[in-house]
DNA sequence: TTTGACCTGTGAGTTGGTCACAGGTTTTAG
DNA sequence: CTAAAACCTGTGACCAACTCACAGGTCAAA
């Protein structure tokens, strides 16, 4: 398989098959006549494997780990397993991000159902932003 | 105010001060004798206006576009509540894909429970995310 | 044979910063 | 007074995960 087919074939950006073999993480041989990349069967399985791996939010690097393990023979499964179990928290930790800052959101847009809009003077850019209450900046950890 | 000064008062990072400086958000006058940046009371305003606004999900360039029609003496504020809004809805967007990634997730890893590791064999990398039903590939529009 | 579709590698752009570096200035301590 | 520490300057690289552009080579069909 050339390029484009195998990302026909797994329905991705030929881009993105350039990328991933540029990652290390499909290898193909070459076309010794026209030194054209050659993919095969195990390659698409790669590939496809990758683009389920990154919908799941594993990382570049984290795919590239599991399938050297699966190239040692080694199963990855435990160790997929384990970053899942982390991926999961941090998707339950976005959604509870995302849900507080909804909450403040639609507070904050019946808040300014009753302000004026208000020409800025010199002393205000936009009260509606201005008036926002940032509950970050009181109650969270600074960095270092 | 010089750099370190006034990215104290706003509680970031004195290079974000010199990058939205780059990016025009804000417009310090320059100290002629050691050419440093000499930063007032309106660019405090400015930088922690920008910054709350970021918290809320604006991008930068509506951040100097909202500033920029504050200069200009016209009100941003319904400029501010459309993309609020349209913010709003991209976070309750978020959110809902997020929710039914997490519903996906829960459910494959108890099916996982029962499912044996496996030693890759050439045919199958882990099935732990080969056999992961993927919802997107059979029913959402491609892109040209 | 020429056109068009594909291939190659390299490099830049995306977002919002952060960090590194080399050299100049100012402040502080001894 | 001087030396070191802390600050300033601009420029450019780096992060993720691609995507796109470009210049030049290859190959298939009309």
């Amino acid at each position: 398989m050339k390029v484009k087919e195998i990302a026909t074939a797994a329905g991705v950006n030929p881009d993105t098959v350039r990328f991933y073999t540029r990652e290390g993480l499909l290898r193909p041989t070459r076309n010794p006549d026209n030194n054209y990349q050659q993919y095969d069967a195990e390659d698409l399985r790669r590939l496809r494997f990758a683009r389920k791996a990154r919908q799941l939010g594993f990382s570049l690097p984290e795919i590239r780990q599991i399938l050297e393990q699966a190239d040692d023979h080694h199963s990855p499964c435990p160790m997929v397993r384990d970053v899942f179990q982390h991926r999961l928290a941090e998707v339950e930790r976005e959604i509870s991000e995302l849900q507080k800052l909804r909450a403040r959101m639609v507070s904050a847009l019946s808040t300014w159902q009753d302000m004026p809009d208000g020409t800025p003077d010199g002393h205000t850019i936009c009260r509606l932003i201005e008036h926002w209450d940032d509950p970050s900046s009181s109650s969270c950890c600074e960095e270092s």
